[in-house]
DNA sequence: GCGGCGTTTTCACTGGATGGAAGGATTCTC
DNA sequence: GAGAATCCTTCCATCCAGTGAAAACGCCGC
């Protein structure tokens, strides 16, 4: 006999469901309860509830004081093994560091996901020009000088999406002409670098410039965000690009030698230490 | 009837498995086949290959261009949630770079995980002492100005489990005697700042201090890491403490404000980008 | 062409995963 | 401080997603 609805709805992997779970956090409620975990991910209780123990137990997941549940940092220590992530933060770190010594400024470090950007480093003096970009933030490519950079090195099919759809208009100044935009994506490929002028806020400019890696594929792409008023794009351009042609070669150096950095005298043992109940 | 071996070994639930399989990466190899995974995940083939494409469709994992897997952006993106990672990070970034710019050397920010701990941070110029610490890397604690810090806070039972080990010798100078440690541990509560002299490489020194939650907790530590010839770490000490406390204030903060950071105009859509096939 | 290695698919079986229900624990409301 | 509301945890019978063996497939190097 079937009932009205199959109680359990097949189709959908204990995989997924895990993944589900972790998706189910984000930048503004990073800590939930089991309920709007479970919500969140479309889950039974029960099933939320054991999925997260087994989480909790291996450490992808953490509990707060309140029994929220919370991204654990034994995820955070495996995510940091994304080549795309910290491998290129590593390599980029010192160039970032001098850009911003020199200037003073917002710098950032991006890569491309699909159709959008996301931010894998940034760095904001106390005092720079308030930006709102986060590290592991997601925004469109569009109008930010990373984004240009990134876009217009995409393969054309990454450029017909994005082109393709409505764009967002953040400003008075947003570019969102598909005809226009094409143009612009040419000059950043002839020029070697973007320049985004009060397209996502008014009182922000930003240069950047492509990131190869050792087959020539821009993988990456970094940036100065300076207040717009008295902005002088042509002089820290070459800034930019300075840094950005540095990380490149530091990406070359990487690669071509050890793995990823020296080691430690011995390495300490890997074990998990058992929680001392 | 009972064959030989079961064929299916009872007693893993599918979330181990997935989880094995991210644990199987490591700094030393973040690529792997999928053979080497199934085996470092102890999985027969098939199971891997299925486990593993599910990862990839949701962007846990990625495959390069020799379709060697690693791991991927988008877990690096929710990882990047972790509030003792990132959101830990980006409260102290600002400081860290104070820091930075004034000495020039290594900056690092640590917090604990178990009886080890994990660097969150680490600035170092192009210039600065090498060290082994990596972003996402554990280390012991009794040997480092952070571990020392860190421990010196940390519950009893803490450590008891550390002391009660064998603790490993680094250096000649490296503290192994528990007695010793103690006593090492009572000076660094009593100064409000932890010296590591040669105990991990003898040519580094390290001042490390801690940063407290707004429970008066210690969460995390600082340290600057320099030349052990000639320096003066009671002179650096006020500096780094400067910055813990900084830090400290700048977590009080945000526990009290907003969530965590201003938001965007309109947050961007945050659906993935079918993959265009 | 042939052997070695790694990847992918197929297939029948089965045990881990499942949701409803019920029982506890905790916090909020009045 | 009673009562309600919300959230968390455990139990149990059912069943479908997950499973490994085996074989087909693809890709080198020799």
């Amino acid at each position: 006999m079937k009932d009205a609805v199959p109680t359990v709805e097949p189709g959908r992997s204990v995989t997924s469901k895990v993944l589900a779970m972790l998706a189910a956090f984000t930048a503004a409620e990073p800590e939930l309860t089991l309920s709007q975990l479970a919500r969140r991910a479309r889950l039974s209780l029960p099933t939320a509830h054991r999925r997260a123990a087994e989480l909790v137990e291996w450490g992808a997941l953490e509990r707060d004081a309140r029994g929220r549940y919370r991204i654990g940092l034994r995820l955070w220590e495996v995510a940091s093994l994304a080549p795309r992530g910290v491998g290129l933060r590593d390599a980029a770190m010192p160039f970032l560091e001098d850009l911003y010594e020199v200037t003073h400024e917002n710098v950032q470090l991006a890569v491309r996901e699909g159709a959008e950007i996301v931010y894998v480093e940034r760095i904001a003096g106390l005092h720079a020009v308030p930006v709102w970009t986060r590290v592991g933030g997601r925004f469109a490519m569009h109008a930010t000088g990373v984004g240009l950079v990134l876009l217009a090195h995409a393969p054309a099919s990454v450029q017909q999406e994005v082109l393709g759809l409505p764009l967002r208009r953040f400003t008075d100044r947003t570019v969102t002409d598909p005809k226009a935009l094409r143009r612009i994506l040419a000059d950043v490929r002839r020029l070697g670098y973007a320049v985004s002028d009060g397209q996502v806020t008014l009182d922000a400019l930003s240069v950047a410039a492509p990131i190869t890696d050792p087959d020539g594929e821009v993988v990456a792409a970094v940036s100065l965000v300076v207040r717009a008023d008295g902005a002088q794009p042509a002089a820290l351009a070459p800034l930019v690009q300075t840094a950005a042609r540095g990380i490149t070669r530091a990406l070359r150096a990487t690669a071509a030698g050890r793995p990823v950095m020296r080691s430690p005298p011995r390495p300490v043992p890997a074990q998990r230490p058992g929680s001392a109940r």
